[in-house]
DNA sequence: ATAATATAAAGAATTTTATTCTAAATTTAC
DNA sequence: GTAAATTTAGAATAAAATTCTTTATATTAT
């Protein structure tokens, strides 16, 4: 990892169907480099995945919204059986066991406030061991990067 | 936006890298209707971006952290005036202004915990207009799907 | 400091993929 | 049921990725 390949990941985190040539000329080298810096990132889990990123609202979740969790038992049998569930629902794409006021933060796209309803009532409040829920409804997104301060 | 659009989205979103022609195959078409639907999605806006995710801890960010922020001030130029200062953060990754028990929700990335605490006391704290701060720190990425639960 | 070695890059050649074009097929509207 | 519009197939072209060989650069040991 030099300043080269900081580069690169940075280039490809903005754009990640920038090409090769293209990163090399931006770079001032060739193709051959470049390709083998990329493969050598992606091979060693620098580069995760190559995602397309889509516009939630234009697919239809209208709805953002967080929810901070608190469960009721901390042992690590019902922790488990917690992570478990709440990675079934599609409704939660992302879910953070976290160190704080609460012990899980969720995010949740809905299709509008009756889905979300619907998965508060009938998904999330059926699993056992939740002591409180407490949801926020996210009104601006004004900031998401999606991508990492590489300096 | 018919099936065979969605299929498409749902297959570029798990891999912004599937070729024109994988993404044929999997969908019993040729190469051409494919490739328009997909210049389409992307004129439309449907997909807005293709990126490259990177490892967060691998790429030197240990740390994760959410926010939870209170402001003092409400009305309409407070709240312009901080969601501009915030962005200016390349620490905090996300921001969302939300409605719920605190105003904004932001996610931060850091190296460490030393730097972490700088952004708080060195940055986050200089701006004016801020009532609370509550923070969380990730322990456990339980679900990080980056990808919309297309149906 | 220099020679030997290892690493990285250049440049050309090849393979694969994206893109374009034309014609055929399918769908939609009337 | 027919005409128009849209979508798809199939072939051709352009561009990109990938591989290979050679050259240059950097690193290490002496």
């Amino acid at each position: 990892m030099d300043t080269i390949d900081r580069s690169i990941l940075l280039l490809l985190q903005k754009d990640g169907k920038i090409t090769i040539k293209e990163i090399a000329e931006r770079l001032n080298l060739t193709t051959t480099p470049i390709f083998e810096r990329v493969k050598k990132l992606e091979r060693e889990g620098y580069i995760k995945s190559y995602k397309a990123i889509l516009d939630r609202k234009k697919v239809g979740f209208q709805l953002m919204a967080f929810c901070n969790i608190t469960l009721n038992q901390h042992q690590k049998d019902f922790i488990k059986k917690f992570e478990k569930d709440i990675q079934r629902f599609p409704e939660v794409v992302e879910c953070y066991h976290v160190a704080g006021m609460f012990d899980y933060l969720i995010k949740i796209y809905a299709e509008d406030m009756e889905r979300y309803q619907d998965f508060l009532s009938n998904k999330l409040a059926s699993l056992e061991n939740i002591s409180k829920v407490q949801s926020s409804f996210v009104m601006t997104e004004v900031k998401d990067f999606s991508y990492l301060p590489i300096s």
